[in-house]
DNA sequence: TACCGCTAATTAAACGTTTGTTTTAATCAA
DNA sequence: TTGATTAAAACAAACGTTTAATTAGCGGTA
């Protein structure tokens, strides 16, 4: 019985698919010619092509929440050190995982399965919150300026890196990166790195 | 005749329903009901769906090359004031228009139409290289620090108002907004606009 | 080892809906 | 009367899902 092989090489062809063209556009028969399995499959193994999309984003979305907060609560660190520790970690889950981010991204701009995209947003939310705390713990302890918008800082870490994992086609235009490939290169990596850190702590340094 | 009340509706009803849902997930049924129409005026109309769609992207996306033209090449203006200019005129342009910058936002993020993606990157493009040699020039005339990442600057900007426009109920979650229509109010603009002119300030001037 | 029975896995075919589009005919204004 | 506009109906194709039949694999029994 081949379960384990033919219920992973749906998910590995899923991945694909949905990460590149939105839900209603791919269809299971797409889906199971790219895996190779009977059309019957996919309603066999996660009951419908909408259980499967949500299983898959939920289990490719693995936890970052404890690494988050661990950077985030850790006294070892200083504000800024726990700040380039995020943007480091950010930039790397994101790349790493482009595929998952790029179907994300699209159902966070949607209304089409609002449960699904409650989920993750509360999912979100929790990092939201230690990141909000660790930043407005850097204005008290007077690293940081004490007028500076960190919901803006934020948003902005979370939608700029977010925005080149999700729309890599555009990106590389914009950025001149010749393939898309290459936007999930170290030297492209370090380079987003090099550029949040230097802009958060040129706006949030006391001068 | 009622060719263009009819006609009209039909776009204003798509706006409303393609900026909110996926292209697939809106159906010509949907459509016209939304609109008061019979289904065959769509096709009558416009041809298919399909263009239809194209139609509406592409005359909503009103022409911003000959203002951030105007901007960028004002001899009028200092590199820092190009700068608000631009960051002012890119925060109104997408917040008066969300629904067709919501439907962009979703086209640049997949494969379904290659065509209308590389015809709006193409108009996006044209901005890009006006306000890239805006950014040249002030690091050319000794306003702006040398070193400074001016091809991640455009496309934080670009990307961070895009996102939120984009995804205006996961954005309102995540910056505190009470509503979605609260997004696009003035006082919100207000706070996007700051933190901008901040931040590149910061990151790009000299000290 | 050989056979059995049971369950899970797999297939091909068909299911009823819904899809986008077209046809046909009626209606309207000029 | 002419030609554009509207409506209802029908179109074939594609959709997600299910059914029914077949195959494969494993544990226990002889």
């Amino acid at each position: 019985m081949e379960q384990i092989d033919k219920k992973a090489a749906i998910l590995i062809e899923a991945e694909k698919l949905f990460a590149d063209q939105d839900f209603d556009a791919v269809s299971v028969r797409d889906l199971a010619k790219a895996a190779n399995v009977n059309i019957a499959m996919i309603s066999y193994y996660f009951g419908s092509k909408e259980k499967l999309f949500e299983e898959l984003i939920i289990s490719r979305m693995a936890n970052s929440q404890t690494t988050i907060q661990s950077i985030a609560t850790d006294p070892a660190r200083t504000s800024i050190e726990k700040l380039v520790a995020v943007v480091d970690f950010y930039t790397d889950r994101l790349m790493n995982n482009p595929n998952v981010h790029r179907m994300i991204n699209r159902e966070l701009s949607s209304s089409n399965r609002p449960e699904l995209r409650e989920l993750l947003i509360s999912k979100i939310e929790t990092n939201k919150t230690y990141i909000g705390k660790m930043l407005e713990e850097g204005k008290a302890n007077g690293t940081f300026r004490p007028d500076a918008d960190m919901g803006l800082v934020m948003i902005n870490l979370f939608a700029c890196i977010q925005y080149i994992v999700g729309s890599p086609y555009y990106s590389c235009k914009m950025l001149d990166v010749p393939t898309e490939a290459q936007l999930f290169d170290p030297e492209f990596r370090t380079r987003i790195k090099t550029y949040f850190k230097e802009l958060f702590s040129h706006y949030l340094l006391k001068k």
